[in-house]
DNA sequence: TTTTTTATTAATGATATGTTAACCTTAATG
DNA sequence: CATTAAGGTTAACATATCATTAATAAAAAA
């Protein structure tokens, strides 16, 4: 699945350049142009990675970084600094305030896809086809191979399972499925996860999906 | 627990910059003067995280990277190459070859270990069970792993341990756990505390969680 | 010994989750 | 245009597990 790059910059040619290299190498992209803006689109795009200019009216990268880290949902998202500042110290302000990679401006298109390349190859989910791993997803096809058998899954049931899946063993809060399967305007109600779970289960055994109680659900593989 | 770094370079002054910077910064070390050695001895230190100089003689940077990247055992391990060469093809060619970051020479040491500290951020909640550590806690899959074993806990319980997890040794007023773990409002009986630490213990065994009548609770490892 | 603090146990209570079925939508079909 | 079917949601209720209390025992301190 194509991921999802959210570019931070007060500078709109910047803004388009950056967007243009990214969408050519198939990324999918948004722009928002001050800390605010960045922080109430990401709510909702749910980026895998962020762009973040450091200097920026409003809210400067820095604060910006540091309130992408306090949000619950947004707070493991990669980050990365793009800056004319090449000082060391606001290097180091800038990785300490939780950012994963510091990169100075002026921006070299490739050099950059490298790095962004090379962040991104963290989060990929590890567990690929282990041979003895009797559960795994296809979400290019859409669906779940349990035992080597593919299953057509609706399309909640199915994120919800890829979700769970992209990070077997953790524990998924009811915040966080709620806002990254169903979004996080969108409200329902509160049975409406366990409802989907319940179908799950229903289709691969229960020995997968694990309730942890009055913490949320995880995959068990 | 302190993570590992392997630090793979030729000059023998780099290696003891480095070396000293890190050591003062409480990581362990191990050297190697090139990329064969670097293998051998990664083999056995298993690193977290490997600073490999690119050029060296016998065998370069990018191709010990790419070797660290087919074997089962180093795969994932974390590299940052280090080097005086700033062209952007070295970089991207470095990146490429599986590294996760690329860091100019000259080594400033403080702008050096705060990238490092961003790199081993991402890997912070990875189990490590080849010490001699039997008790450890994974706050992302909310479960205790006692001598390897994985053990899931309920809510109250799990954040019980992981407060005095947070600090082995060091004694927890049952102020400091009602107010941590229950929160400042919340009000409960005398007794509650108790019966909490008693089902750890129950589960966990008796060594662990020492009790200092009339101070609190703590964690011996 | 007396007092205070903690341990233990079982019972109770609270609440998060499980379950089922009905009810909306929406899109496909006749 | 009505009909059907599937997915998604809700509501009502059941259940299970966890959290808490209370009563009593044990241990340590005074």
């Amino acid at each position: 699945m194509s991921k999802k790059i959210l570019i931070v910059d007060d500078e709109k040619d910047i803004l388009e350049l950056l967007d243009y290299h990214l969408i050519k190498e198939g990324y999918k992209t948004m722009k928002a142009s001050n800390g605010k803006e960045a922080l109430k689109v990401a709510k909702d795009f749910l980026p895998d990675l962020v762009l973040l200019d450091l200097m920026m009216p409003e809210m400067d990268g820095i604060e910006t970084c540091l309130e992408f880290r306090e949000n619950k949902i947004l707070k493991d998202c990669l980050i990365a600094i793009l800056t004319a500042r090449a000082e060391d110290y606001s290097q180091i302000a800038g990785l300490n305030a939780g950012a994963d990679d510091y990169i100075n401006k002026p921006i070299k298109p490739r050099v950059l896809l490298s790095r962004i390349k090379a962040l991104l190859r963290r989060i990929e989910s590890k567990v690929k086809n282990d041979s003895n791993v009797e559960l795994e997803i296809d979400t290019e096809k859409y669906v779940a191979i349990l035992k080597g058998e593919e299953m057509l899954l609706p399309k909640k049931e199915f994120e919800l399972l890829a979700l769970l899946f992209s990070k077997p063993g953790k524990v998924f809060t009811r915040e966080v499925i709620l806002a990254r399967v169903w979004g996080d305007d969108i409200i329902v109600g509160d049975r409406t996860i366990d409802v989907h779970i319940r179908k799950l289960r229903e289709k691969l055994g229960n020995q997968y999906i694990k309730t942890v109680k009055g913490v949320g659900y995880k995959l068990k593989l």
